[in-house]
DNA sequence: GCCGCCCCTGAGGCGCTCTTGACGCCGGAA
DNA sequence: TTCCGGCGTCAAGAGCGCCTCAGGGGCGGC
């Protein structure tokens, strides 16, 4: 998950910020002045930094400025002063967003995902390889040995569950109502047979599955 | 210099916006209701959106999630709503800011400078190559064997979105709602008669179509 | 008002996908 | 051993998605 530094000399608003960060399952550190701040950044390299413009020890547009040159993430400004001329300096200084005080809770988090979406981390590698075939989830491809395979939509509706969870075991019931809808739950042939075609596009060995494991009772697994 | 798209329904507010944002160097195009937004985003692609939630067509929400499927741009989101909730569901729903109204227009000047910072410079090369045919998105025109070919402003609109996805699978019902609306997600027999005529006028066999594929079942795709 | 272009709609035909059924295999339980 | 449930394979029909061609209606230019 997410890790945030939030930068505030109020105990009680870093305390609540914390509890509800974490609540939101984000990795949460603080501190209470700009000094620390800019140490903490330097070291855990958090994704996301929440700073109060005013803190003790520094203005906070002195730590934007040496936040800046090397931090890369998105830097949300929380601030008592709602005039716009603040606002504007803020951003200009290098914030990415600017929340005046007192402010709503849910409102802040779906700026922080809004800013955690874009900024973020490369959105896990679209393409799942093998040493067989790869499957290219964002183009929606597939290709074995270099070819490309055709997949229907059925197929490729099944398959791309499975890929998304190498490894993990996937129920027979959640793959039938996702891919057929919740009135499919006990349709399992459905599976068997598709299963079957995804066998003999993909497997070396249609017979003998590496990547598509049958689970006798369970379900199916992508083994990478 | 970065090219804006404003979509507002009140003439005032778009006028002013025009013009201040103007004055502040960038290059405005405006649209006055969803259906317009989502055609003149597919057709410019613009480097930010303006969007007012309050249209006359669309709900905003629709037409974010419109745009939001593969316009990968900065959503600015106006409102006259200044409730929490409408924040986080507007953010949620892709927006990358909110600003209600009424606002400081330093601000707001402020909040597209570090959106824009952040997104970066577009290094979109705006001319796409095949053996038979070029697509340059710039200049919005079309040459097939070095001869220019008139597109509709619908074939324009469906060939740039998929131009701009090289290689990579667009499903039917994107298309039909970034180039139609959300209310036409259904008809896909409009997708079927235009990439007909697409590929009578681009494809050098349009029996066999060698760039405009289609992915029965799921949508097409641009193989450069 | 007339004309041309563009958009939408409909009918027909074809191929492919989904669905369904029948059958054999295997392992475990009786 | 026999029975049985789960699994894999094969095959065939129904239905749907796709392509083509053609025509009507709306809108803007002249």
């Amino acid at each position: 998950m997410s890790r945030v530094l939030v930068v505030d000399d109020d105990p009680q608003l870093t305390r609540a910020l914390r509890i509800t960060l974490h609540a939101a399952g984000y990795d949460v550190s603080s501190a209470a002045d700009g000094r620390t701040a800019l140490a903490k950044t330097a070291e855990d390299h958090p994704d996301l930094v929440v700073l109060d413009l005013g803190l003790p020890d520094l203005d906070g547009t002195d730590v934007l400025a040496g936040l800046r040159p090397w931090f890369t993430g998105p830097v949300l400004v929380l601030s008592a002063r709602a005039d716009s001329q603040d606002k504007v300096g803020a951003l200009d200084a290098g914030a990415d967003d600017y929340v005046s005080k007192p402010f709503d809770m849910g409102e802040l988090l779906a700026r922080l995902r809004a800013l955690l979406r874009r900024g973020g981390p490369e959105p896990d590698d679209p393409v799942v390889r093998t040493d067989h075939f790869t499957v290219d989830l964002a183009a929606r491809q597939v290709t074995v040995d270099g070819a490309v395979v055709r997949l229907t939509p059925t197929e490729w509706g099944l398959l791309s569950i499975l890929v998304r969870a190498p490894g993990r075991l996937v129920g027979q019931r959640q793959l039938l109502q996702s891919v057929w809808g919740p009135a499919y739950e006990r349709e399992t042939h459905y599976l068997r047979v598709y299963m079957a075609q995804l066998r003999r596009k993909l497997e070396p060995d249609a017979a003998h599955p590496r990547y598509l494991l049958t689970e006798p009772g369970m379900g199916y697994r992508f083994r990478p």
